[in-house]
DNA sequence: TATAAGGTAGACCGATCTGTCTATTTATGT
DNA sequence: ACATAAATAGACAGATCGGTCTACCTTATA
C-alpha cells in the first residue's frame, strides 16, 4: 500500500531537485514539477502541505544523495590525508560531470538555494546550514588522523572547508573547471607536502 | 535636465540593489521597488526596458561599489602581499559588518544572483562572471609583485581566489564570521609566512 | 467481490507577477 | 512665458503563482 505512495513521493522529490537545481527554486512553479513528473496536483498537496514542505524535502534528499555519493568515493580510501585529497578529486570529478551520481553541475545546490532563501530562522536555510557543517565534520575527522592534534586539526579543516566552497564557486561561477584540482594542490602545500 | 532623470536612474538601481540582495531577485518584484522608491511605474519602464535590465543595471552598480570600495580599503597599502592581506582585512571587515559602504553582510551578491540565473549565455551570468574575473585580476596583480614570477602568481592568485570565495561562502551559510580570519591565515601560510 | 485508500485530471480561487497605457502634474531650457 | 520633456498615480491586461476542491478511477486487501 506504501509502496504506490512512497513511489510518488520520490518521483516528486526527485524531479523538483532536478528543476531547482538547474533553474533555482522561485524559477520553477509547483505546475512545473506536476507536469515534468506526471504526477497530479492533489497527489502533491497530499504529501507536502506546502511548496516550502517540499524545499525542504528537496534539500534533505539532496544532502543524502551527496553524503552517500561522497561515502562511496572515499570507502576505499584510508583516513586521514589520503581521503582528504580524495575529497577534492571527487569534487573535481564532480565539477567536470565525470560522475553520472550527481548530476549536471550547476554549483553547489545548498549555496544557491541559501542564495533565495537566507533569513536566519527560515527551515530551507538551516537545512543547508547542516549540510555544511556536516561536511566539515568528514573533513575534520580526517584531518585530525592526518595530524594528530585537535587544534591544528580545526585550523587545517577551516582552511580545507574554505578551498572545497572556493572550488565550486570558482567552477561554476568563474567556469574554471580546474578549480578543484588547484585546490587539491593548495591543500597539498597546507598539509606538508613538498 | 539630466539631473532629475539620473537621479531617479540611480535611485531605482540603488533601491532594487539593496533589496535584491536582501531578499533575492525572484522574491522582490517590481511594485516592491517602486513602492520603496516612491518612483512611478512609467519612470521605471522609461528608463529600463525590461526587469531584466534593471537586474543588469543592479549588477553592474554593485561591482562598482564594491571595486570603489576596495579600491579605497587598499588605496594606502603597499603592493604585493600586504595588499593581499589587507584585502582578507577587507572581506573580514565586511562579514562583520564593521564597514557601512557595503551595507549589510548576505553573502555575495554575484553567487547569489547567479544561483537564480545561471544560464552561460544570460547577460546577468556574464556580469557576474566579470566581476569575479576582475577581482581575480586584483589578486594576480599583487601575487606577481609580492612572487616576482608569472607561473607563481597565477598559482597563488588561484589559491586567494578559492579562500576568499570560500571565506564569503562560510562567512554567510555556515555562519562562521571568522572565516575570513582563517582565510587571511591560510594564505599568509601559502605567501611563506612562519 | 466489497471496501477503502490513494491517484488522476483539471476547473477554480484569489493573489501576484511583468508590462502597458491614460491622464495629469511638475520641472527645465530658451 | 511657453514648449518640451519627464515624473506621477494608478487602472488595466494577460499570464502565472500557490493552493483547494470536486468527481472519477485504479489498486490492494479482507
Amino acid at each position: 500500500m506504501s509502496t504506490q505512495s512512497s513511489d510518488k513521493r520520490t518521483l516528486l522529490v526527485e524531479t523538483a531537485l532536478d528543476l531547482f537545481y538547474r533553474q533555482g527554486i522561485h524559477a520553477v512553479g509547483i505546475n512545473e514539477v506536476l507536469k515534468v513528473s506526471g504526477v497530479a496536483k492533489k497527489t502533491l498537496y497530499n504529501h507536502f502541505s506546502s511548496k516550502e514542505a517540499l524545499i525542504v524535502a528537496t534539500v534533505e534528499q539532496r544532502d543524502q544523495r551527496f553524503q552517500a555519493w561522497l561515502t562511496k568515493r572515499l570507502a576505499k580510501v584510508a583516513a586521514g590525508r589520503a581521503t582528504i585529497e580524495a575529497i577534492f578529486i571527487a569534487v573535481d570529478d564532480w565539477i567536470n560531470e565525470r560522475d553520472p551520481a550527481l548530476g549536471p553541475f550547476r554549483g553547489c545546490f545548498f549555496i544557491n538555494t541559501s542564495a533565495e532563501y537566507s533569513e536566519d530562522s527560515c527551515e530551507i536555510f538551516q537545512c543547508c546550514q547542516r549540510h555544511k557543517q556536516s561536511i566539515r565534520g568528514v573533513l575534520y575527522q580526517h584531518a585530525l588522523v592526518a595530524l594528530g592534534e585537535e587544534a591544528a586539526a580545526q585550523r587545517l579543516a577551516d582552511s580545507l572547508v574554505l578551498l572545497k566552497e572556493g572550488a565550486i564557486v570558482a567552477g561554476h561561477l568563474m567556469g574554471d573547471k580546474q578549480a578543484a584540482v588547484k585546490a587539491r594542490e593548495t591543500a597539498r602545500r597546507l598539509m606538508g607536502l613538498g
